[in-house]
DNA sequence: CATTCTCCGATCAAATTACTAGGCAATTGA
DNA sequence: TCAATTGCCTAGTAATTTGATCGGAGAATG
């Protein structure tokens, strides 16, 4: 029940690309250091976030990833959906020959996948930022070095 | 983001065993009959919920397990976070020396929390059991056989 | 006193997750 | 124009977690 590090680290990488937009391209490699995250790892990650439509990409020198939106258009449910899988434990519609207890488990899947998709699908990236900078205070400045 | 089969087949249990209550002891072998599942494996996961205290169990010929108390009193949250070990993606309180990245994980694992906690701590075992039989309909008795 | 059960530790296979290697293909700056 | 740079892509491996089984020990029952 929490995310995995895959989920993790695209959304740390998303959010790293939030705080810089809409400046130049910045490459995998930086987005790494400044995360401290697995180089090729993160760059299967970043691809698939392209693929999803959150990131434009520039191959070759002076290359590189961005946002391909405003932060304030970018729902964090969206984001998570796509790295995770997935995150919603829905399954088909409740089948009819089914156990009590299956049946229960149903039911309780489906309210857990409602609740979290509420809370994700209220965030934007902006959103998420502003609540980082609040609790960010002193110990920001050194991602601007 | 989804229940493990474990946590799936420890609340399938104790929703026949709260159907069954105040009745008899019931065996872990018939429990896995009624829903199918790997008796040995269940045997396990019982032994769990009688250690977070919502099942008493008797043993010897005639014994089995039977709920603790009332499915009124039993809270699905409780049940469910004594079966997953870690419901709560909740990390240790926000640390200080934190990437901007780690900080955003850090809430929205947060807000996932609260939420899904909420959710699972407003059901109880007969609020779930009369939702079951709501949508139980027909296929009902022959789990009364 | 034999049968019926829970209790319990160890172990195992399969699946999933986390991550790496290595090369092609585009782009660009010198 | 060409070498350096950087994303793109496939395949594979290591590590961890999950789902389950085995083989009993020991308590109650009838």
């Amino acid at each position: 029940m929490r995310l995995s590090k895959r989920t993790e680290y695209g959304l740390r990488a998303i959010v790293q690309l939030a705080r810089l937009w809409p400046a130049h391209y910045v490459q995998s490699r930086d987005l790494s250091k400044q995360e401290n995250l697995p180089n090729k790892f993160l760059e299967s990650i970043l691809l698939a976030l392209r693929r999803g439509g959150f990131l434009e990409s520039k191959v070759g020198s002076g290359g590189g990833y961005r946002l391909s939106r405003s932060p304030r258009e970018i729902v964090v449910g969206d984001v998570l959906r796509r790295l995770e899988g997935r995150l919603s434990a829905r399954d088909g519609e409740s089948p009819r020959d089914s156990s009590p207890g299956e049946i229960a488990v149903h039911l309780v899947n489906n309210r857990l996948t409602e609740s979290t998709d509420t809370v994700l699908d209220s965030i934007t990236l902006d959103e998420l930022l502003d609540e980082v900078n609040k609790h960010g205070g002193s110990q920001q400045e050194m991602y601007y070095i």
